[in-house]
DNA sequence: TTTCACCTTTACGTAAACGTAAACTTTGGA
DNA sequence: TCCAAAGTTTACGTTTACGTAAAGGTGAAA
């Protein structure tokens, strides 16, 4: 039998650059359920994988609950019957469509910082030239 | 003279869907300095468009303070020097590249998403099927 | 054996972004 | 003339996502 790799906390907390504060805090809110030795946390890949996905959909606003919200759905979907798999690819298309709008946001904000980075070199150029000549 | 667009509390909070609290608190936070008429807040085109500019940002997970950041950089723009234009720069490019961050995670948790709901579909097909047979 | 480094729980503190309520003015209609 | 709608200020309350002690257990190295 395959032995599989597992991590403690602190090689986490290092690997994602958070604290081990904040992987506790994600424990306790459902997010992630390590198992353990004695009284200290053992993290599978699993948990690994949940933690890298929860720190993605924050960078994204994720809260935390609607990421719990996300894991605890996707536990459930194989149990779930027609109505609550409905349900699921309501919820789904919903987040599929705010990320889009996000996309379109992204886009927006990167035209108007372009905007403005080009604004500040020609301001640049300007008082670079005002330079030279008094020089 | 033409006498500019303006626009009253009510009517950017119905077309933005914020309440008029949000509005005030924006402008006590430096991101909006609508003008006055007695006690009555008079928003220009260019108090509109930080208020839209705002709610992008916050979309995107900036936080007020950092919005407040980049109006206060561009109003400075013309005025600043090569050191101060320089650092600006660099505030930009890190936006920039955390915006590109931003595009990878969204990509991914597309993805993410699209292969949850087929998931599910499948999930749901085989419930479907099974309530076929059993009729 | 004691000193680390690393782990634990419990619990109060905090910043951000508003919500909500109270108490008051102003203004256009019925 | 009086009410309702829309505006105002002040200020305490709330949620989220942790920070920050405090106080203690555990195992390996010096």
């Amino acid at each position: 039998m395959i032995t599989k790799r597992t991590y403690s906390i602190s090689e986490l907390s290092k690997e994602f650059a958070v604290t081990t504060r904040t992987i506790r805090f994600y424990e306790q809110q459902g997010l992630i359920s390590p198992s353990r030795n004695g009284q200290t946390r053992i993290y599978s890949e699993k948990d690994r994988v949940r933690l890298m996905l929860t720190l993605r959909g924050k960078r994204l606003g994720f809260s935390l609950a609607e990421t719990k919200e996300l894991f605890d759905l996707y536990d459930s979907t194989l149990e779930g019957d027609e109505k609550q798999l409905n349900l699921i690819l309501g919820i789904l298309r919903e987040k599929h469509e705010s990320l889009e709008q996000q996309l379109n946001d992204i886009i927006k904000v990167k035209q108007e910082l372009e905007n403005y980075t080009e604004r500040c070199e020609r301001a640049l150029d300007d008082v670079l030239s005002k330079k030279q000549k008094s020089a």
